[in-house]
DNA sequence: GCTACAGATGTAACCGGTTACAACAACGGA
DNA sequence: TCCGTTGTTGTAACCGGTTACATCTGTAGC
């Protein structure tokens, strides 16, 4: 590893030069910036980032704040990958890398019903780390923990849970509107007695979903019923479950949207339990378009998400707030009604 | 942030009698460790990671080098989720973290053809961030440029890539035998002409599979067929088209083995397109057993991997070398064979 | 009582950058 | 000619730890 100082020493200038041609190079005479680059390139010198960031207080690193609920070891993230392919190429244009933040919790067993992230932890690593923000991916349904982080005033971006704060900002989809669409185009097929089985409670998402069905109920002039209000988890388990007690009723619904497509496939398996077909007997839309959903039978109809819009506008809003010190507005990603066979078409 | 000097002050002892408490404990006397310990835990110091990497000339982070092939935008890792949630738990127990790094590249379009790790950079970043090791994952064929890891001295362990050096070492499945004993079920099953849809040319995985397929073959007293053998590339559409070539021979394969379940699912697809039933007219069986093999319609039999299996091996092997110098010998994770519908009972 | 040695601690030089401040040159204006 | 300004560069003090070496104390061996 070459040092500035021997780069220096090659340009018969000071180290504080060859650092100003790497950081302010305005500040530095053409001839002599061209000379420093030259020998720096020959040299393939490139500055030690422990050094830089010790001295500037603040690397050139972004923190990932992501933990998996151990009480529920089954759960996937449904676009992981796109989104840490969106993070990482966005982050990489403007020098930053990715810092996966763990714990020592992490090797433990965590008991359960405790706090999934701890902050306070969280936070400090950051701090000695000279991070230059954070990015929390949500985690199932642990919610509170996330506004600790945007008390801490440390930049910081959600993934999927609302969180504001002078330096906090999040991205989400636009899950309302995405519902809406959904429980619009099976009122628009004819369906009256549109069900729902929600994610849990307390959970950003699924709270919007299930405002965005009753809006859309709401649109199509139908009359919402508690009764077709089943709450899920966003797991398969809980979309099966519930679509049986749905079909238990007396007046059964005809029609389904379920706040993810684990759920929606379960509801799928329940209806072929009971022995009714989909979608002539009942028709099911689910949310985020994960790759089963096209490969289910039928295949299943749903709202898709922005999978690498998520990548993308977390890094863009974490890189704004670096820059600036605001927090810019929270990010509504649109979403995508894909029509696939578990609907059916105009009956 | 509270530092060093500021807990030696109100102690009255140096600053290098906290740093020893912190790194030799045992060199401290017992009375002045405890009064240190006491005094930091009161004022929450932990030390600064910049200034610790700095001096030591070793940081507590891992490096991950994945990038996914930019001339195959539908490349899905079969467990990335598994993968990193294993690494990070591992690493996290002995205090280090993971860094994804990211090249300038990521951000432009990459020239098609073109390298896709680039190691010289990602060499280069390590050192400047003083990186403990690297963790290599496979991101599709390019197997050359992970040699020149090896080369480069630094500690570092690939996933699904024959890696070996001083200092370097792999993680992958017993792919030859759990292809071995799919082709040995299928065989047991009364199949005679087998096929196998292989995986792209040059991947060690892809490799032994093909290399387990013969292997099984041999063992059944069955005879390899060059007619029998397609070459795949992993993707579901490969395996679409390869079904297809291979249905169209005069003598058609009875039953086929995919080196990949997203393979597999192209093959049921065709031979479904085909009027073929499966498993009655047609036999099939994948590899990885993610997470639609059981979704598809029949349900596919799989060769499952041990998706947690290979953060936590990696993490071993990494750790292992970055206590003593010498690397570990190249860990083979057991397969199992997942029978479901795909491939029928005995007939 | 004196020396040798082990154990505990302090001093200060690193690690490799960044940056406030000082120094100095060149230049235009009075 | 002298002064104030602007532009360029060097000096040295940081950032916050780690650690080789020196120092000092106490104890065992003779």
């Amino acid at each position: 590893m070459v040092t500035a100082r021997e780069v220096a020493q090659l340009c018969g200038v000071s180290v504080a030069t060859v650092s100003r041609v790497f950081n302010r190079p305005a500040t530095v005479s053409a001839t002599t910036r061209e000379r420093v680059e030259r020998v720096a390139r020959d040299l393939d010198f490139s500055p030690n980032e422990s050094a830089r960031a010790l001295s500037r207080q603040q690397s050139a690193m972004v923190g990932l704040v992501w933990d998996t609920d151990h009480r529920r070891p089954g759960w996937r993230h449904p676009f992981l990958q796109d989104l840490l392919l969106g993070l990482k190429s966005a982050l990489s244009s403007h020098g930053y890398h990715l810092l996966m933040l763990a714990t020592s919790d992490d090797a433990r067993d965590r008991h359960p019903g405790v706090s999934l992230a701890d902050p306070i932890a969280y936070v400090s690593m950051t701090r000695r780390h000279h991070l230059a923000g954070l990015v929390l991916i949500d985690s199932g349904t642990d919610a509170d923990a996330f506004t600790a982080f945007a008390q801490s005033g440390l930049p910081c971006v959600a993934v999927d849970v609302a969180l504001s704060g002078p330096r906090a900002t999040y991205v989400t989809s636009d899950n309302a509107g995405g519902a809406a669409a959904a429980v619009q185009h099976l009122a628009a097929l004819g369906h009256h007695r549109i069900a729902t089985i929600t994610g849990p409670r307390g959970n950003a998402p699924a709270g919007a979903r299930t405002e965005g069905y009753l809006r859309g109920l709401a649109e199509a002039g139908l009359e919402a019923r508690e009764d077709l209000v089943i709450t899920g988890d966003f797991y398969r388990e809980s979309g099966f479950v519930g679509m049986r007690r749905l079909l238990a009723r007396k007046d059964p619904p005809t029609a389904v949207f379920a706040a993810s497509d684990e759920m929606a496939v379960g509801a799928l398996l329940a209806a072929r339990a009971a022995g009714l077909r989909v979608p002539d007997d009942l028709a099911v839309v689910g949310f985020d378009d994960i790759e089963v959903a096209s490969l289910v039978d039928p295949a299943l109809t749903t709202v898709a998400q922005d999978k690498p819009g998520f990548g993308t506008a977390a890094a863009g809003a974490l890189l704004a707030m670096l820059e600036n010190a605001d927090a810019p507005e929270p990010v509504l990603l649109p979403t995508k009604l894909v029509v696939r066979d578990s609907c059916g078409s105009r009956s």
